[in-house]
RNA sequence: GUCGCUAUAGCUCAGUUGGAUAGAGCGACCGCCUCCUAAGCGGUAGGUCGGAGGUUCAAAUCCUCUUAGCGACGCCA
């Protein structure tokens, strides 16, 4: 369905053309100055240099050939040279039943040519707990996947996982000391290990600490680890039947902590899934002629003419000839590009990350690990500062597990309901976790994601104003109506949305036409704040008319239903959006 | 040092890609529940858009310079 705005200007853009202007000045835009009109056209003012004439001459004209037009209520010239435009309520009206026809979409087209997208987000480390700094890719990563999908692609998310390196092997050398008589340190043990892991994840999450703290005070204990990392990855069968328990008893407890966010990943890799990929790569890269040795690494050189820095080329081995970062996800892309062909690959990550990304993708693209046309994505966030500005903190200076968070403020919110109603404790506690969870990713999402933001708890949990909860608020109003209307009586047969009966009505009938526009642009700009920009309008203007509009106790029968349809159709906008969003709305609260 | 990002009301943030009088929320103050959920609605106060030039009929938005904060800058991830 076409968005109003293209409507709207094909109309503007013919009358233009009508009186022999050129139809690059006939683009339609929102109003900025709301009291006046609804749309605009400033193209007059653009033009006057042009046709060497005043502005309000081209806009006299224009506007006259637009008048009488049945899209219009009103077409107004205004000096210097703004086309102000109202558009007519019936028009609005058949807008918006087209759109309730459509409920699933809402007239939200499908992109022509869906691509096949891959969205490397979360990246948490196994036998790490979750804490805060990992919030921000799941939440962003997660909505601008859903946001994708809703748009017709098919979007692939990746966990990524950090599964590879010294800290496994630490993990192995705590537990060897631990707990010496395990089978898998039997070295002349050769039947199967066990299923059960001899280890929780309460321990695990322990003994990671305990052994780093330990390697960096001692050094043959160092020693060990790295030997036991080095004997791991060369395939000792017992380390490698270990790597298996903690990645298990790992990935569960992930898998858990994500569910409780929302977030869900089609793709539990890791960094060691890619390690199979680096020799050929590698060596490909050096026969390619890419790959040359410098200060002892091997890099390969990624800067343009254009750059106006210098970019340090992209380092594939280290001088001892171990892999880093680079080269896991560099090999990364080999099995991505072959396992999925993605036309696009989009990373959700630190901002800090960028410069390294730029070479990352510079070297797959030089080196031909990607096709040319492959998109690789760097989607930037800032960092989640507490109310000091400063990185985000516990009270005691140290990192906050993300389970501590999220409870906390789901213990909050209960209380808050807790408060103001009489509740059963278990549909409390329920509506607490929904509404908890809107607040958080509310609060996360409509900051823009390269920006640092300032993750103020207090204000998170106070819910007033522009947050999640006053989103879900309006929901729950409206379900509420729709909800007593049904028990009342049954929606007659030929009930429609009717053209606007009050300025607060209409001024809600113009946000919902808005609604396909805005889904695409948050999708081409990766920009899911913009879909919170759009609810909490879109919430205030249902606010606003439901304020003084007397819906139940309307008398005339057809007027009613059509508000009712309106409701339900700006019901549906909402749970749309915040199903991009990642969240979704209780029944009551 | 080089490069990048950020700077908008007391605080937290928007600003439709150059348009008319720069908008919200919180906080402050004042109103509104015999009425569909007051987690709501309306109103008042609060700004030389970090500063200085420039481009343009028109600049928070584009260019140059400048100040402050943050960040990145080959063997970490």
């Amino acid at each position: 369905m076409e968005k109003i705005l293209d409507l709207i200007g094909s109309k503007v853009v013919k009358a233009f053309q009508a009186n022999g202007y050129d139809e690059k000045y006939g683009k339609a835009t929102l109003s900025n100055r709301p009291d006046l009109c609804e749309y605009q056209c400033n193209g007059a003012m653009a033009a006057a240099k042009e046709y060497k004439c005043a502005p309000f001459m081209i806009s006299d004209k224009v506007a006259d050939s637009l008048k009488g037009n049945p899209m219009f209520e009103s077409v107004d010239s205004v000096k210097p040279g703004f086309l102000n435009l109202k558009l007519s309520a019936e028009y609005l009206a058949q807008y918006l039943r087209r759109m309730a026809e459509d409920p699933t979409r809402l007239g939200c087209d499908k992109c022509e040519n869906p691509k096949t997208i891959m969205i490397d987000y979360g990246g948490p480390n196994v036998a790490k707990p979750l804490h805060v700094g990992h919030l921000r890719s799941a939440i962003i990563g997660e909505s601008v996947k859903r946001i994708g999908t809703f748009m017709g692609h098919t979007m692939i998310g990746d966990v990524h996982l950090g599964d590879w390196g010294l800290q496994m092997g630490l993990i192995i050398t705590e537990l060897k000391e631990r707990k010496p008589d395990l089978v898998y340190f039997d070295e002349t043990y050769s039947g199967e290990y066990p299923q059960e892991a001899p280890f929780t994840i309460g321990e695990l999450e322990e003994i990671y600490p305990a052994a780093s703290a330990k390697s960096k005070e001692d050094d043959a204990y160092k020693e060990a680890a790295m030997q036991a990392t080095f004997e791991l990855q060369h395939g000792k069968g017992g380390y490698q039947a270990l790597l298996k328990h903690i990645l298990d008893v790992s990935v569960s407890d992930l898998k858990r902590n994500y569910e409780n966010l929302g977030v869900s990943f089609e793709l539990w890799k890791g960094e060691s899934d890619a390690q199979p990929y680096i020799p050929d790569m590698v060596e490909k890269m050096k026969k390619d002629g890419y790959a040359y040795i410098s200060e002892g690494a091997l890099v390969v050189d990624v800067k343009e003419d254009t750059d106006t820095k210098e970019i340090p080329p992209c380092m594939i081995l280290k001088s001892d000839g171990a892999s880093l970062y680079n080269t896991t996800d560099l090999a990364t892309i080999v099995w991505r590009m072959k396992d999925y062909q993605p036309d696009e690959i989009i990373y959700v990550v630190d901002k800090r990350q960028e410069l390294y990304f730029t070479q990352v993708f510079r070297c797959a693209r030089k080196t031909g690990l990607v096709k040319p046309e492959t998109e690789l994505k760097f989607l930037g966030f800032g960092t989640m500062n507490g109310k000091d500005g400063k990185p985000f903190k516990t009270r005691e200076g140290g990192v906050m597990r993300l389970e501590y968070l999220v409870s906390s403020i789901n213990e909050e919110m209960y209380q808050k309901i807790a408060d103001n109603h009489t509740v059963e404790e278990e549909e409390g506690r329920k509506t607490a976790k929904v509404v908890a969870l809107s607040a958080i990713k509310y609060g996360d999402l409509s900051n823009q994601a390269s920006k640092d933001y300032i993750f103020d708890v207090e204000r998170f949990t106070s819910f007033e104003g522009n947050t999640g909860p006053y989103i879900l608020y309006t929901i729950v109003r409206i379900k509420s109506i729709l909800k007593k209307y049904r028990a009342q009586k049954e929606l007659p047969q030929n009930a429609k949305i009717l053209a606007a009966h009050s300025h607060s009505e209409k001024a809600l009938m113009l946000e919902l036409c808005k609604f396909n526009g805005m889904m695409e642009a948050a999708f081409q700009e990766t920009a899911p704040h913009k879909v919170c920009a759009y609810i909490y309008d879109l919430a205030n203007a249902f606010n606003h008319f439901y304020h003084e509009t007397k819906i139940m106790a309307e008398q005339d029968e057809m007027v009613q239903a059509g508000y009712i349809c309106l409701l339900d159709l700006t019901r549906q906008a909402l749970e749309l959006c915040i199903e991009t969003l990642g969240f979704e709305a209780p029944e009551r609260m």
